[in-house]
Order: C-alpha cells, then structure tokens, then sequence
DNA sequence: GCTGATTTACGGCATTGCCGTATAGTCGCA
DNA sequence: TGCGACTATACGGCAATGCCGTAAATCAGC
C-alpha cells in the first residue's frame, strides 16, 4: 500500500470520527464529486489543472476544500474530465 | 435568405442601436458564448438540451436570455458540446 | 380560432464563482 | 540546518450566477 493510500484512510477516519460527534465540520459524509481525486488521477497539480481545462484556479481549491460545492454545469464538466481526462483535453486545445 | 436570417439581423441591428445610444440595456454586444446557436446546433429543444447535458432548464433559458453569463466552468461545458456534441453525450451516457 | 409545445421575461434568494492573501507542508540544495 | 520554490490548505468577502417558479408571448398543427 501506498502512502497516499494511508492519508486517503485518514481523512475517511477522520469524516467518521466528526460524523460520530455530530460535528459536520470537516465536510458532508456523503457529498458531490471527489474533485480532488478526479484531478489526483490526471497527475496535474490544482494549478495545472485549472489551466488544462481553464478553469480558475481559485475555484478548484474551492472545490477540493469543500468550501464550495461545483453546480451543475461543473459537475458535468468533472464528470466528463472523470470518463475521459484525455479526449477531453484534446477536445478543449483543438476548440 | 431564410426567415431566421432576418431575425438575427433585427437582433444585431437592435445591439448596435442600443450601442450607439450607450444603452447596454439589451446585452452585451460582444460577449460570452452563443448558447441559443450551440443548443440548436444540436437540434434540441432547450428542455431537451438541458436534460440532455444534465444541466437546468433554468440556467439554460438564463443563458440564452443573455440574463446570466455561464461562467468559467460552464463556458468549458458549452464549447465542449459546441466542438462535438455527440461525443460528449455519449461520454455522459456512459458516466 | 383554439390548443399544446416552446420560448421569453422577471422576481427573488441561497449559493457559488472568483480573487486575494496568509499559513503550513514538502523537497532539493547550498 | 536553513533558504527558496512549489503545492496545498484556510478563510474573508463581494459581485454574480445558479436555480426555481410563474406569467405572458410566440409558434406549429388541427
């Protein structure tokens, strides 16, 4: 197992032990897209990613504190980059 | 020269009249993506579009009123479906 | 002319987008 | 060990959008 793999466990530990506590302060249990993990699994860093698929850089750190939720139109956004991280980008540098 | 055509005209037409008398009333003259032109590109109605991209009927009547400019992430979104918007449905029946 | 479907037009509030900046953690190097 | 560069977290804050609801207008077919 992989060392990110034992902070992913953490972080899941820590949700259950605020959850327990009634202390929703970490974040929603269940919730939206998992932006971090969506752009951890292109291997970019929030900066480049915003850049790849232009979005604002502010606006991806929203997302992955979980500060903001990403609207609808986002959510597709996420979930196309999600399905197919590559297609997309050579979708977005062709238009 | 189709009916259509005339529309576009008149509306251009009404732009560069509210221009000149520095009215912004009616829009901006030079601006965000053209939502009305992508969705029928697609030959969708826009609560089929919008069902379609997974995105509010609301939010899209908004854009194409030119009442709210979608933004950054949405921008995305929409240039996406403009470049090829069989392959992102598709990518989205799949997700 | 009437009817159903599509679109336009607005009111309105909660929430987000987006920017800026300060703090903290990581890594390589002198 | 300490410094600089890079990445990420945390948070203040305002303008603007997202999104819902509904009424009026426009359109297509009977």
């Amino acid at each position: 197992m992989k060392s990110e793999d034992f902070d992913g466990i953490m972080a899941g530990l820590t949700d259950a032990v605020a959850y327990a506590k009634g202390d929703a302060m970490r974040g929603r249990i269940v919730a939206g897209p998992d932006v971090k993990a969506i752009r951890q699994a292109t291997k970019l860093t929030q900066g480049a990613f915003a850049k790849a698929y232009r979005i604002p850089v502010g606006t991806v750190r929203d997302w992955e504190q979980n500060r903001r939720q990403p609207d609808a139109p986002a959510r597709v956004l996420l979930s196309l980059i999600k399905a197919d991280p590559a297609a997309i980008q050579s979708l977005l540098d062709k238009a």
